[in-house]
DNA sequence: CTGTTAGCGCATTCAA
DNA sequence: TTGAATGCGCTAACAG
C-alpha cells in the first residue's frame, strides 16, 4: 500500500540501510549511490515514516510549544518567533523539525496533559511560554513532569516564565516587576497620586510580579497602597472595562489607571470614555507588553515593551541546541518603558 | 531504562495485550483487571510510547492545524477553537489528541513542508485555515499533496479557505465576496462615491474575493471602478497606514476607505488622523473580520464579522469525525455587517 | 474476557 | 562504503 524504505531500496538497488543513511545524512555514502537513492525517493514519492523512525531512533523531531492563549498575540508573537528558529540544522531527517503549538487555555490539567502527550511522542524539546500558575500542588506536579521529560532527554526551555528549580530547565524570564515599577514610577513622577490598578488573575505568576513592581514604586514615592485601588480580573479587554467601572465607583476622582496588559488597558479606555472622561486630560492610562495594536490606540498607549519576538527566537535557538544557554540556566529579559500619549500630568 | 508496556504487564501480572487494551479503552476488559493495570501504570509512572503505538496501529493521535500567521488573532481565534474540540471521544489512547498548530508564515514551501512533516507523522487529520495562494503551480502541488494525505487516511478540512476539488477535502469557506459587497454597498448607500480600497496581497485568494465583492457593489450602484482607487498591501496595520497615504496622494478628496481587514483599517485610521482628517466626519473607514480590538478602535470600526470561533469549532469536530461533513463536502460561512461609528454619510 | 504470536518501518549494530 | 541481521515498543489478529 504505502511506499516504504524497502521499496526505495529495491528501486535504487541498494540495501535499506543505505537508504536510511542517505536520508539521515549523518553517515558517509558514495555520491553516486546517494543520487540513485534520492532519485528513487522522488520517483516513488516516498515519505519517511515518522513513528517508525522515532521508535527505532528513540527520539523524534517534534518540538512542543505551550501557550496559555493562542488567540492572544502576546503568545502568538512568541510562538511564531520560536517556530521560526526551528528550521535549519539540528534536526534529524533533513533538518526539519515539526514545531507544534499547544494551547492550554491556562488550564492546569491541560498543561499537564499536553506535556504527557509530548512525552509520549518523545519530543526533542518543549518550550513553555508565559506566566505559570501560582498553585503549589500544580507547580509540584509540573516540576515532577518536567523532571521526567528532562530525564527522557527532552530539552526544556521556559520563555517569559519563572524558572523551575531542579529540573534543568533553561529559563528566559521577563522582568515584570521591574517593568511594573518603572511604569508606575512614570505616573507618580507626573504627579499622579490616585492610581487605580487592574491586576490580572490572582493565580498567575505574571500578575503578582507586575503588581509587586507597582507597589514597589508606590512605596518608593511614599504613596499609600490602598487595597481598594486594586481590582483583579482576566487578561482581556472586557475585564479592563468592568474593572475600570468598579475602580471609578470606588473613587470617582481617580487620575490614572494602570492595567495588567494592553488589552485590559483598551477596555479601560473604553469604560473611561463611556463615562465622559478624556484620556489623558482627565485620566491617564497605561498598559503592559506593547502589542502591535497599542500604538494605534487613541491616544497611543503608554506601556512597557517586552521583546517577545527576540526572546522567543532565543528560546527557539536554545531549544534547538543552536545557542548556548545563559550562565546558570537563567536569564532575565528586561522590558522598556514606552511613554506615549495616554499618560500626562493630572489636572491641578 | 524507561518503563515499557511489558513492565506494566509484569507488575500487574497480565499480558502486554491486556495492558494495551486497558490503555486504549476500546476493548472489553474486566473491571478488576483494569484496576490492577491502572494501578501498575500509576506506580510505574508509565507513559505510552507514541511512536511505537502509532507504528503498530498505523495511525497517530496527531492533528495538524496550518495557519498563515500565528501572531494574527484572525488565525489564533480559529486555531484555538479547532483545538478546543480535540478533546473528548474519537481519539485513541484516552481520547486525547495532540492538536498542533503549524505556522507557515504564508510561505508556499513551508506549507508543503509542514504537510510532509504531518504526513510523515501519519497525522489523523489536518485543518488548513485562511486564504490560499493563487499561484497555479503551488496549487497543483498542494492538490497532489492533499490527495496523497487523504489516500493515507488523513482527514482534510479547510476552514476559511477555498475548496480544493478532487481531494476529498471538506471545505468551510468564508463568503468573502458577499461580505465585501455588503460593506461597500453600505458606504455607497450612505452616499459615498469616492472610495479608496486597500486590498491584501495579490497572491492570496481572500484578497481577490473581497475585492470582487467590492467591485460588485460599485457596479450595482453604477459607480465607476477607477483602478487608481485600489492599492495592494499586506494584511497588517503598517500596510494600511502606507496605503492610505498613497490613496490620499492620488485623491485628496477621498470620502471613504475600505480596508482588507481590521488591522489594515487601524493603520488607515492612524494615517488619516495624522493628516488631520476626522473619522468619520471627513473620511469613513471600514474593516473586515471584526477581531476583538475592532470595537475598541476610536471610533469603533464598521466591519464584517466572520464567525471565526464557530467555524473553527465546526472544522475541529469534522476533523475529529464527530460531526457530519456538509452535503457535497462544502459549506459557505457568511459574514455579518457590523455598522459602527467609523462610517457615516460624506460631507455635503 | 485474556494470552500468544506476529509484525508495523526504520536505525543501528556488526561484518564484509 | 555497503549489506545483513536485530530489535525498538506496541497493536491486532487469532486462539482459547
Amino acid at each position: 500500500m504505502t511506499v516504504t524504505l524497502a521499496d526505495v531500496a529495491a528501486r535504487a538497488r541498494v540495501s535499506p540501510a543505505t537508504v536510511s543513511r542517505v536520508l539521515n545524512g549523518n553517515y558517509p555514502v558514495a555520491a553516486s549511490t546517494r543520487e540513485r537513492v534520492l532519485k528513487a525517493v522522488a520517483e516513488l514519492d516516498y515519505v519517511l515514516n515518522g513513528p517508525a523512525s522515532a521508535l527505532a531512533a528513540a527520539t523524534s523531531d517534534l518540538v512542543g510549544i505551550l501557550v496559555n492563549d493562542i488567540a492572544d498575540p502576546f503568545f502568538g508573537i512568541m510562538a511564531g518567533a520560536i517556530q521560526s528558529e526551528m528550521g535549519g540544522p539540528g534536526g534529524r531527517a533533513g533538518g526539519e523539525r515539526l514545531a507544534v503549538v499547544c494551547n492550554t487555555g491556562g488550564a492546569p490539567e491541560r498543561e499537564l496533559t499536553y506535556l504527557t502527550l509530548l512525552q509520549r511522542q518523545r519530543a526533542a524539546a518543549v518550550v513553555l511560554t508565559g506566566g505559570a500558575l501560582e498553585d503549589a500542588a500544580h507547580q509540584a506536579a509540573m516540576t515532577a513532569k518536567l523532571g521526567r521529560l528532562a530525564d527522557a532527554g527532552t530539552r526544556i526551555v521556559l520563555c517569559g516564565r519563572p524558572a523551575v528549580p531542579e529540573t534543568g530547565a533553561i529559563a528566559l524570564t521577563f522582568d515584570n516587576a521591574g517593568g511594573g515599577r518603572e511604569l508606575t514610577a512614570h505616573l507618580l513622577g507626573l504627579g499622579h497620586r490616585r492610581l487605580g490598578y487592574i491586576a490580572g488573575p490572582r493565580e498567575r505568576t505574571t500578575t503578582g510580579q507586575r503588581l509587586e513592581g507597582h507597589r514597589a514604586a508606590l512605596a518608593a514615592y511614599g504613596v499609600e497602597d490602598d487595597p481598594r485601588r486594586t481590582v483583579h480580573g482576566r487578561y482581556d479587554r472586557r475585564s479592563g472595562y468592568e474593572a475600570t467601572l468598579e475602580l471609578l465607583r470606588r473613587d470617582p476622582a481617580l487620575t490614572a489607571v494602570v492595567a495588567a496588559n494592553d488589552s485590559v488597558a483598551l477596555g479601560a479606555c473604553a469604560a473611561l470614555r463611556e463615562r465622559g472622561l478624556r484620556i489623558p486630560e482627565d485620566v491617564s492610562v497605561a498598559g503592559f507588553d506593547d502589542l502591535p495594536f497599542s500604538i494605534d490606540a487613541v491616544p497611543a498607549l503608554t506601556t512597557v515593551r517586552l521583546p517577545l519576538a527576540e526572546a522567543g527566537a532565543r528560546a527557539g535557538r536554545i531549544a534547538m541546541g543552536r545557542e548556548e544557554p545563559p550562565p546558570g540556566g537563567i536569564a532575565t529579559v528586561r522590558g522598556e518603558l514606552m511613554v506615549r500619549a495616554s499618560t500626562a500630568p493630572p489636572r491641578p
